[in-house]
DNA sequence: CTGAAAGCGCTAACAG
DNA sequence: CTGTTAGCGCTTTCAG
């Protein structure tokens, strides 16, 4: 097994002094003589001494771990919002311990009591899409430890979050479907429950209305945000009497799922139907024609998750915050009917 | 800050018991009479009792933790990897730390440090594309703490490592393109020390040659893995006086990269220059034409490189171990000329 | 059958 | 200026 490692009292021995003199000597007790500090931290050095984290975590009850729990690592999103929290997390000497979910209630529940088992400081989390029921948020609450949430979120008066500005994203998605020539403009959402497909989809209605467009049920469309189920709401859309001629949807990987059924449906895009999506991935540019799409500022959100988070550690009693980011409409070739793949800025 | 959790010493005083003696209860010891077990246990069950591990840790000297580090955590293939790794280490009770090194020396050197100073218990690392110094790895090695690389490798000698059949991946590729018409082959390599970047490309040179092929070398290009240099890797093969009329990618971020400028040359693909990609990331299937691509098993490589970890943990003695996982040829519309769409296996 | 005591590595109050 | 002691939560001899 590992070999153990250096402590206080090899070094203690070792310079013939008690423990609690080397104990102070490393963090420049003033009582402790100057040739004597340099002595200590010297062999402290050499013998590449660090403190046993476990012997402090045990004295002060700290772990210096946070728990984040997100519904799925394999997407950009939630990776790149982890790589923010991670960035503060580091800053502050904090731990980051993933955990998937995997767009299970089951396996969230079981990751929060595992990560609590394991005396995580607390959690940053992001609801899997399966979550209704929160008493096991409530539980993380009575206990007193410190939850964030990003993205979807419950419990807002409770907990702080931080959010995209939904509504405003899909109004301003709507009206430039709109202005570029649109008037059956359709919206794929995810499970109804999720505070993100409910915002969106309110934001989807007042950008209809803003346009005096009317509100045609059919076209708001609904999937569990997997590529095959956001293909089969594509494929309703497209087998409906009147098609719509403008679709975005609740996040990139569906409208990418959506934009290989429209190709095989034998539309074409942005001719025949216009697209957009959610949340700018790295792939928007890669497909062809290329994306439109909402730009989360992902790491940032991850950023502003961590830090809510420290605020939280330094005062429990802190009134929950709800942070909400501004997103940026990156228009490219999708949603645009006029010649030339211009990329401009909202 | 977080209510202290229930030890053993509350159960024990509500019990009007010893410490020692809930201890043994709750293991069933065969000491403690059975009304007793029964008590104890239902009494933690009610408390929610669960043993505080930096205790255990400190007892054991084991903190239950391992250190993961990647180049980039925003990448379907390291994200994917991670999971499998997650899967088998929560099997087995441990928890993964993952740190991105960016790609930077720099920073997989001081993430190295951070978790030694964590007391991770071992490690499991994919190199950064800078690394060409292994100092940092062997001074893992040398406090005989366990490491596992994967894909991105070296000291093979003395670590076990995961990789994938990249030589013959590669040389698949090559005859694949010959077979379908072109005889222009090239091919854009990453940094040349990594093993990844190397044995691809020798399985490209013994491709050429299974095919009758010559070697030109302006066909053999390099890139550092961003998207920018990989287009301009593009860039260079596409003004050649003879440019190539098949190109593949050490990855498909790179590919993807080429794809966008092929098409911005005004290139078709297939019919004008085929494309094929390594490590069929989910967007390969979402681009227009959809790229041919080799698929790694990286969920697997995930687990595999965490068993082999395992393995290590239980026996440092063992003579380290080289899996290779093989990798299949996916072929579709990029890389095929006749008409359709077939996606078939090799 | 059960309790007392030592010790894992460290800090901090209390003595000299 | 430096050492001793207690204690963080737990397991494990060693004594009853």
């Amino acid at each position: 097994m590992v070999k153990p490692r250096v402590s206080l009292k090899d070094i203690a021995k070792e310079l013939g002094v008690s423990i609690s003199t080397v104990s102070r000597g490393l963090k420049d007790h003033p009582d402790i003589s100057n040739e004597l500090i340099v002595k200590i931290k010297a062999l402290a050095g050499l013998r590449n001494y660090s403190p046993n984290p476990m012997a402090m975590g045990l004295l002060k009850q700290r772990t210096r771990m946070i728990g984040v729990i997100i519904p799925d690592l394999v997407t950009h999103f939630f990776s790149s919002v982890i790589s923010g929290i991670e960035e503060v997390a580091q800053e502050k000497g904090y731990f980051v311990i993933v955990s998937s979910s995997n767009e299970s209630y089951r396996k969230e529940r079981e990751n929060i009591q595992n990560l609590m088992k394991a005396r995580v400081e607390g959690f940053i989390i992001c609801l899997s899409q399966e979550t209704t029921d929160y008493s096991h948020f409530e539980q993380i609450i009575e206990a007193e430890i410190p939850l964030v949430f990003f993205d979807r979120v419950c419990l807002k008066d409770k907990v702080p979050t931080v959010v995209a500005d939904s509504f405003e994203a899909a109004r301003g998605i709507t009206s430039h479907f709109f202005g570029n020539g649109a008037s059956r403009i359709a919206y794929i959402s995810g499970p109804k429950h999720l505070n993100i497909s409910d915002e969106r989809r309110m934001g989807y209605l007042k950008g209809l209305s803003d346009c005096g467009l009317e509100f045609y049920s059919p076209y708001l469309e609904q999937c569990d945000l997997s590529p095959e189920s956001a293909a089969a709401a594509t494929l309703r859309l497209l087998s409906l009497p009147v098609p719509p001629d403008a679709i975005f949807g609740i996040n990139d990987t569906v409208v990418f799922a959506a934009m290989k059924e429209t190709r095989k449906f034998g539309l074409r895009i942005p001719e025949d139907i216009m697209l957009a999506g959610f949340t700018d991935e790295f792939h928007a540019t890669v497909v062809h024609p290329m994306l439109t799409s909402v730009m989360h500022p992902t790491r940032e959100m991850g950023r502003m998750a961590a830090r809510l988070f420290f605020e939280l550690t330094e005062n429990m009693d802190l009134v929950p915050k709800s942070v909400e980011l501004k997103t940026t409409l990156v228009i490219r070739e999708s949603s645009v009917r006029s010649k030339g793949n211009e990329r401009m800025k909202k």
